[in-house]
DNA sequence: GCCGTTTTCGGCCCGACTGTTTTCAGTCG
């Protein structure tokens, strides 16, 4: 009976269509809400839903969000393969109306109007429509939302609305800049997702106090860097720049400014158990306050963003952690966990895995050298290529261990104090048969090895997993390399099992790796905190391939602070003397 | 559809902006 091709992110994707579904019927919203937490539930739960689900039904009742009429259509899917719910109701719509959801502008109840009044199913019918002119004849349509439709459709087509952190950083901090610089700005900062440093953004929030909000909206609208104006009201504007990012600016009183900040931070579902906490003492938490439920109700004082969430019982959460992914109970007063002491980018002292002209780097060593000491660090990590990588001009071992003896040469002949020191490394490929790409004479003459896959990305899941497994098996592997080898917006990870391998990185004592490069940042924020509980170290490294990329590592410490790390969790929060005994071991 | 140290029934987070109407519905975050 068993199919066991569901996976968690299948569940998670039908229930969610579900939701949208139903929306489109017109059912009951928090009928609706019941399947959207539900697909929540099943990516966060601790338990193994999927192997719940398989013993039947009954078994998935302690899933928290998991009520009778869940437990059975998961326990039907994850068994069979198939949910009898899912397709009677996905048979009632055409395939095409999904792709309408993403269009701004659009909920379900437009496209359930178009639907049955105009026969819209497809984004091609409904451009159709608009422009024929019959949708500005519908009740509830005008001239306006056709206007926005057809703009929404060229946007859909232009953009796909996803920008990665590494894209939109400069911008969010030049924009930040000039809000600053306005003379009503009291305070102001980042909210959003760029606040909690999430991998793939929409937009960027940006949150201004100020006593005049109109002037501040209006300013923000008339920046040089604004290629259009979304909305501009007395206490909003949503503009987009050329790229087409959307930066929204809110203004707000000095008073309201905290709860606003928190509000803006996100992400909603932390919002959600927030204002459910709220509700519980009381209180109504929005925005701009706090409301008791009648006039007897004592408010608490808030003039900062900590004082809301100590006066919910909290202890403060960093942004990073605001995923509903456990912080709320780990910072409850009441309970046994604890918000950890997240670590900062001050905190390293060096990094692996860095490139030089050697193989497909820019920078020379010295120059890399020069580079690592300007951002004040005690060590840097010389990683090139294998031959494997003929790409990117790997190198044989005989090269390797030329650079492995010019290495040894700069630290002993340049005047770096004692305080700096070049490590001789490798980047080796991990072959497709798990092999590595030098043999272990040839590795036990590094300081330390990075084992990576750079070629056959298509194998199957289990293949997949059991050559990277083979290759930290090996003594002589250090750390493992962008483990999933995605491509933000670009390429798929390749498939592998990253519960495996967290657990084999537990018993073999190997480090994985968080690559800073922001078209990477791999491995995934959100196995972080199950790899760290289990007692697997971090390295954070840039993949650096010249000099300036060093700077990513700012960019692999937010992701880290995002996946619960502390400055205990990284082995490169090691001076060099604790390092180089460290590697020594 | 889910949930319960005030409930097995009656709740379920909340406000701004826009467009279409003229007091509000839909969408968004």
């Amino acid at each position: 009976m068993a199919t066991g091709n569901i996976d968690r992110e299948d569940i998670a994707d039908i229930l969610e269509e579900i939701a949208l579904l139903l929306e489109l019927k017109g059912e009951n919203v928090f009928k609706t809400r019941a399947y959207r937490n539900g697909a929540e539930a099943v990516m966060n739960a601790e338990e193994d839903v999927i192997a719940l689900a398989m013993e039947g039904a009954g078994a998935l009742a302690g899933v928290k969000g998991f009520g009778k009429a869940l437990q059975e259509k998961v326990a039907e899917l994850v068994q069979t393969g198939k949910m009898t719910y899912y397709e009677n109701l996905r048979a009632e719509f055409p395939e095409g109306l999904f792709a309408l959801f993403e269009l701004s502008g659009l909920g379900p109840k437009k496209i359930k109007a178009l639907y049955d009044k105009l026969g819209v199913d497809s984004v091609e019918s409904l451009r159709e429509v608009c422009e024929s002119g019959k949708v500005a004849e519908l009740s509830g349509f005008g001239k306006k939302t056709v206007e926005k439709i057809l703009e929404a459709i060229e946007l859909k087509e232009k953009f796909a609305s996803h920008f990665r952190l590494g894209s939109v950083a400069v911008m969010a901090e030049t924009l930040l800049d000039s809000v600053r610089e306005h003379p009503a700005t009291l305070r102001c900062t980042h909210a959003g997702s760029y606040r909690r440093s999430k991998e793939i953004l929409h937009d960027i929030d940006i949150l201004v106090a100020t006593d005049k909000p109109a002037e501040l909206t209006e300013y923000f609208s008339k920046l040089p860097e604004v290629s259009s104006v979304i909305v501009c009201g007395d206490t909003k504007a949503s503009i987009r720049l050329d790229d087409g990012l959307q930066c929204d600016l809110r203004a707000v009183s000095n008073a309201a400014y905290p709860f606003a900040l928190q509000y803006f931070s996100g992400s909603k579902e932390h919002n959600v158990e927030l204002r459910r906490r709220a509700k519980q003492k009381g209180w109504s938490l929005n925005e701009y306050d706090f409301q008791g439920d009648d006039e007897s109700v004592e408010l608490p004082e808030v003039n900062e963003e900590a004082d809301i969430y100590r006066a919910l019982g909290l202890e403060f959460i960093p942004p990073e952690l605001r995923e509903n992914r456990g912080e709320i109970e780990a910072a409850d007063f009441d309970s046994d966990g604890e918000i950890p002491q997240l670590i900062e980018l001050e905190n390293l002292r060096g990094t692996f895995h860095n490139h030089t002209t050697a193989s497909d780097g820019r920078n020379s060593l010295e120059e890399m050298a020069e580079a690592a000491i300007d951002l004040g660090l005690e060590y840097l990590g010389i990683a090139d290529h294998s031959k494997s990588s003929f790409q990117a001009n790997g190198l044989y071992a005989d090269r390797l261990l030329r650079q492995v003896a010019e290495i040894r040469k700069l630290n002993e002949n340049t005047d770096w104090d004692g305080k700096f020191k070049l490590l001789a490394g490798s980047e080796v490929d991990i072959l497709k048969d798990g092999s590595l790409d030098f043999p272990d004479d040839v590795l036990k003459q590094l300081d330390y090895c990075v084992a990576s896959v750079h070629n056959a990305f298509t194998l199957p899941e289990d293949e997949m997993t059991a050559r990277i497994i083979s290759a930290m098996e090996n003594e002589y592997v250090t750390m493992l390399g962008h483990l999933t080898g995605r491509l933000l917006l670009k390429r798929n990870p390749y498939a592998v099992n990253v519960d495996k391998i967290i657990d084999c990185a537990a018993e073999t004592g190997t480090v994985i790796e968080l690559n800073c490069n922001p078209m990477r940042l791999d491995m995934d924020w959100r196995h972080w905190k199950k790899a760290k509980d289990k007692g697997v170290k971090c390295s954070i490294n840039p993949d650096a391939h010249r000099t300036e990329q060093l700077q990513y590592l700012s960019y692999g410490v937010r992701l880290a602070r995002k996946g619960w790390l502390t400055k205990e969790d990284v082995i490169n929060t090691k001076n060099l003397s604790e390092i180089e005994a460290w590697l020594g071991k």
